[in-house]
DNA sequence: GTCTATACAAAGATAGAC
DNA sequence: GTCTATCTTTGTATAGAC
């Protein structure tokens, strides 16, 4: 298990950064949670806490992707239901007081390149998982214009979910939006 | 100038936490931005920094209400439009780095106490802005329950373009929402 | 009521033994 | 490669003069 030290650091930062943010996260939480020495960190991550940071936030991203990718087909009003459905558990545990470690990063640690480079990685993420549902709801008939602006549509809500939900404490928002957004994507706004 | 201080350390606070966020905001950036001493901070806030960011809060939620407030009467579909050209500004901010100072508090200190205040403070902010929308979406003919659930849409929606244009850099994801949630209300969701 | 000075804690970053 | 110990900086919080 000699290598996995640097796996455990990235996965406890992910975990840190959902929970506190950039400025909120200490290299103690992390050194704790992961169980490595202090002299570990600058020996993985020559650049520190920014290069640290970074490579969470990218895991993190790879990892949504990667489920977004196992969205199954279906009409658009069935891709929409299945997305708000795989991301439940995700805005519960923001709720919760756990949050989206990509928009984490969106607000950095005051150092001005530091920042820029997060901002790029957040942005990338965002934009990734917008194609990958674009690409489902393309494959389920909408043409390229409504399927990109739809899907960029569902990541802005998940991310205002994971924002509402977790000063709410509970899921409340979240599912109101669900219902609501289905229902517009269905074609009738007053129903219920 | 007497009692200016207090007012003064109040607004310096909250450009403080649109930029740098709670854990990231220091009495230093408060202190020089206001040009207050630094005896004064606990002078005026006895409980230190989780009451300056609590007043802070609500100080911008009660803001952003007031404009909420003066938002025009009409259709559904033109108060969706007026409501994006409200915030527009606000999430220009957000693409040039700064964002919204009520979801910066959501993240919060650490302290169990503090965070569970402030988040307090948050979802009663977000609750009041959503009653405002959904007021005038009653008053333009949406009955009761569609009102409320496309004002929490829209809202979200306002907090997901903050976090989505902070990381872009720039106000495109914004206009794509937009575009997509008017047509979406508007009842053509393939058009363009 | 306002300011200066300072105590105390916690953060990030390094050096060097093993 | 891994760990211990420590340096430096920065932040919150407080005391007390004016």
């Amino acid at each position: 298990m000699a290598g996995d030290t640097r796996e455990r650091m990235i996965e406890a930062t992910v975990t840190a950064l959902q929970h506190r943010g950039v400025a909120g996260m200490s290299f103690t939480d992390v050194l704790a949670a992961s169980g490595a020495a202090r002299g570990a960190i600058y020996h993985h991550f020559p650049a520190g806490k920014a290069q640290l940071v970074a490579e969470a936030a990218e895991r993190n991203a790879r990892d949504v992707s990667a489920h977004l990718a196992a969205l199954p087909a279906g009409s658009p009003l069935e891709v929409v239901e299945a997305f708000f459905d795989l991301v439940r558990p995700v805005v519960a545990d923001s709720a919760a007081g756990s949050g989206c470690a990509v928009a984490a990063v969106t607000i950095g640690t005051g150092s001005a390149d530091d920042d820029a480079s997060l901002r790029r990685i957040a942005s990338t993420a965002f934009t990734a998982w917008a194609d990958r549902l674009a690409e489902r709801l393309s494959a389920a008939g909408l043409d390229p214009d409504a399927a990109g602006g739809l899907a960029a549509t569902l990541i802005t809500l998940l991310q205002g979910a994971h924002v509402l939900c977790r000063a709410a404490g509970d899921l409340a928002p979240f599912e109101q939006v669900a219902r609501t957004a289905t229902s517009l994507v269905g074609g009738r706004a007053e129903e219920h």
